[in-house]
RNA sequence: GGGCCCGUAGCCUAGCCAGGAUAAGGCGCCGGCCUUCGGAGCCGGAGAUCCCGGGUUCAAAUCCCGGCGGGCCCGCCA
């Protein structure tokens, strides 16, 4: 391989040295794969073992051999002729430590960077796969809250990390207009007279007032008359209800005082009605399309609702490549269809009275661990209907989850979606396979994730008490606002509130983004509002501040002059060697996180660079370099630092303006 | 009652899947650095029974079993 073939550079030397050493160990006689070292080979804990080293304890155990005497024969044969990029390798209780020829390696990084340009870190997969990404999908019935913008900045992040991995990315938004929550906002959409939308307020923010007050309206009522039942009979029952309603009401006036005339007339219009009744009527009209003033009103309402959600994705720099339409799904023949599957399938049953499928013959060890489902967790047959014979969410999703393979041809389809519904998505699996969609059931990806908590308030969008990521969004522009003005070296406005929309969004993405997904996120405003390290606004201002420091080397000594680069310069100062290890190990560090779909990978690496970037260039200055050959050395590391910071705030959706 | 996820310094987080050499960062705290490329920065310091108890192993934060604590799910909602 030309060195102008490689794009992996790290990978590279480690896969030369471990050939060497599967010869080594071939002529001892031990046969040992080259996938199976390549694993084997880690980071040393400290740096004192050298850049990376090789356990062979498992290797020493199959053969029946002392480790210590394995390692020193390795040593003996690597030493005698040296690869190429390694300076010393060391046997040390069991371990062959190997010591990177930093000269050799930053030689072979440049030359890759050189030849890749911006495109440094693009590692390709062999064999591409067209991957669907579900995300977002919220219900069009108020405006996005904090978990929705969780789950949005994963699936964004996924897309891109995943496109940067050479994969076909497609990203769909699932529009759950049939359900129930949207009949209930259309049926208080309609009991208040078909209102028009307000002008001074964003229509997704006025539709969730309405949802709210509809709903707690109703949940009123009920419980009202189920009181009145219940007050002779069962005097704690009937104590139980009062509390509840109590609180209810005390929601109903933080309500009424938002919006005084949609909530009387609503009061008054759902008082002597059987609200519950009428819902799944309206649910049921919908679904058989009995009546198409109703679908109109329908659209129109969930268009105004997702016209706001786009708005405030957009801020965010998230866009869809499709969206679809549960009703349309519904309405076309994809759902019969399904249904007829399934019942005809052998597993289809009748559970609590309803036509489902059944699912617990499925349970098996080898399907489970395919499937990637818990052996333990126990699984419900999947009802597919209601009495009145409308169809369950879940019975739509088996029928859109073919749609997104077939539709994109995809290998693979991800879900983000929230871990609470891990059952559900379980099922939708299990139910897939179960009617002979087997490859789908095994390519379809729930990637769950945890809830996302504001201190100190306990959130619901249902009875309209929740902080929206408008507001949570207006907020964090406004702290940037301030900062920037404290400290930007900006001057025209623009600039400067382009600055502040980056620093604000990017706080945001890298907080949502940076905790693992099954961990459940604190969205603490103040530590978010930070701009200390380990945050967004301390990876850009360092990728500022390189740039900075190469607009400035182009004026005083004209482009990097790479031939003039005096290689053994890197060994003089410790904080070179790390920035060279760490740039040659971008490329797999991207891999692994798209790999692995682990974009919190990624944050970790490049703040790690970030931290030693500024460190160095501290106690090590570019420009004031005088040795020309010493200089151009320090100013490519600069440019390979800041190539790798803006290609990854690329990939996390965050904006990396060149001066801040 | 059953299931899923989480538990790592005062606080937040990485490492756990594929066990390995002195557990890695950040916030906060204490002490230092503004005449050198932008102080949104840098240097130094204190701070950890890796929730507890067993087991497997030459070796456990990591794997297995049993507890404890927190969140979530167990609907003809999504």
């Amino acid at each position: 391989m030309q060195t102008s073939e490689i794009t992996d550079p790290y990978k590279w030397i480690i896969s030369q040295t471990v050939e060497r050493v599967k010869e080594t160990l071939s002529e001892l006689g031990y046969e040992v794969d080259l996938n199976t070292l390549l694993e084997l080979v880690e980071e040393p804990s400290v740096e004192a073992y050298g850049d990376f080293s090789l356990p062979l304890f498992k290797i020493a155990k199959k053969y029946k051999v002392n480790p210590i005497k394995l390692a020193s024969n390795i040593v003996e044969n690597l030493s005698s002729k040296m690869p190429a990029y390694l300076i010393d390798v060391k046997n040390v209780s069991g371990y062959v430590n190997f010591y990177i020829n930093y000269p050799e390696a930053t030689k072979l990084l440049f030359n890759v960077v050189r030849n890749l340009g911006e495109k440094y870190g693009y590692v390709p997969v062999d064999k591409p796969k067209r991957i669907v990404i579900e995300h977002t999908s919220a219900n069009p019935v108020h405006p996005l809250h904090i978990g929705h913008g969780r789950n949005s900045v994963i699936g964004d992040t996924l897309a891109r990390l995943l496109r940067k991995r050479g994969h076909i990315v497609q990203t769909r938004f699932y529009v759950n207009d049939l359900g129930r929550q949207v009949a209930v906002l259309l049926y208080g959409y309609i009991n208040a007279g078909r209102p028009k939308p307000p002008e001074n307020i964003k229509p997704d923010k006025w539709l969730g007032q309405l949802y709210a007050v509809t709903n707690t309206l109703i949940e009123i009522y009920e419980l009202k008359r189920e009181a009145e039942k219940t007050k002779e009979a069962d005097e704690e029952r009937y104590r139980e209800l009062v509390a509840r309603l109590d609180t209810l009401l005390a929601v109903a006036s933080e309500l009424r005082s938002v919006n005084p005339e949609l909530f009387d007339i609503l009061a008054e219009n759902l008082k002597s009605k059987d609200n519950e009744a009428e819902i799944q009527e309206l649910m049921k009209k919908l679904e058989y399309r009995e009546d198409p003033k109703l679908e109109e009103d329908l659209r129109r309402v969930v268009e105004l609702c997702l016209k706001g959600i786009r708005e405030t994705l957009r801020v965010l720099d998230i866009d869809f490549d499709k969206w679809d339409y549960e009703s349309d799904l519904t309405w076309s023949s994809h759902v019969k269809k399904i249904l007829e599957i399934a019942f005809n399938s052998p597993y289809f049953t009748y559970y609590k009275n309803a036509p489902a499928i059944d699912l617990t013959k499925l349970a098996n060890k080898d399907l489970y661990r395919k499937l990637g489902i818990r052996l333990s967790m126990e699984i419900p047959p999947l009802i597919l209907q209601r009495s009145d014979g409308t169809t369950l969410y879940t019975t739509r999703d088996l029928a859109y989850t073919l749609v997104k393979f077939n539709d994109f041809k995809a290998d693979m389809v991800i879900n983000v979606i929230g871990a609470e519904q891990k059952l559900p998505q379980a099922q939708l699996k299990l139910a897939l396979y179960a009617l002979g969609f087997k490859r789908e059931a095994v390519n379809l990806v729930h990637y769950s994730y945890e809830m996302v908590n504001i201190p100190g308030m306990k959130m619901s969008s249902r009875l309209g008490r929740m902080i929206t990521l408008d507001e949570i969004i207006e907020l964090m522009l406004e702290k940037a606002r301030r900062e920037v003005e404290k400290r930007t070296t900006l001057t025209t406005p623009e600039e400067r509130e382009e600055v502040v929309k980056a620093i604000a969004i990017g706080a945001i993405r890298y907080t949502l983004i940076s905790t693992s997904a099954t961990k459940p996120v604190v969205f603490d405003m103040d530590q978010a509002l930070s701009f200390e390290t380990n945050a967004a606004p301390y990876i850009q201002y360092t990728h500022a501040r390189a740039n900075n420091i190469l607009r400035k080397h182009r004026e005083k000594y004209g482009e990097i002059n790479w031939e003039t680069i005096d290689y053994k310069a890197v060994e003089e100062n410790r904080k070179r060697k790390q920035l060279v290890k760490l740039a040659l190990k971008y490329p797999s560090t991207i891999a692994k996180a798209a790999d692995d779909l682990k974009p919190e990978i990624l944050v970790e690496y490049v703040n790690k660079l970030a931290d030693t970037f500024n460190s160095w260039y501290q106690e090590d200055p570019v420009i004031h370099e005088l040795n020309p050959g010493k200089r151009n050395l320090k100013a490519a590391i600069t440019y390979t630092i800041k190539i790798i910071l803006a290609n990854t705030l690329e990939t996390l959706g965050i904006k990396a303006p060149p001066r801040m």
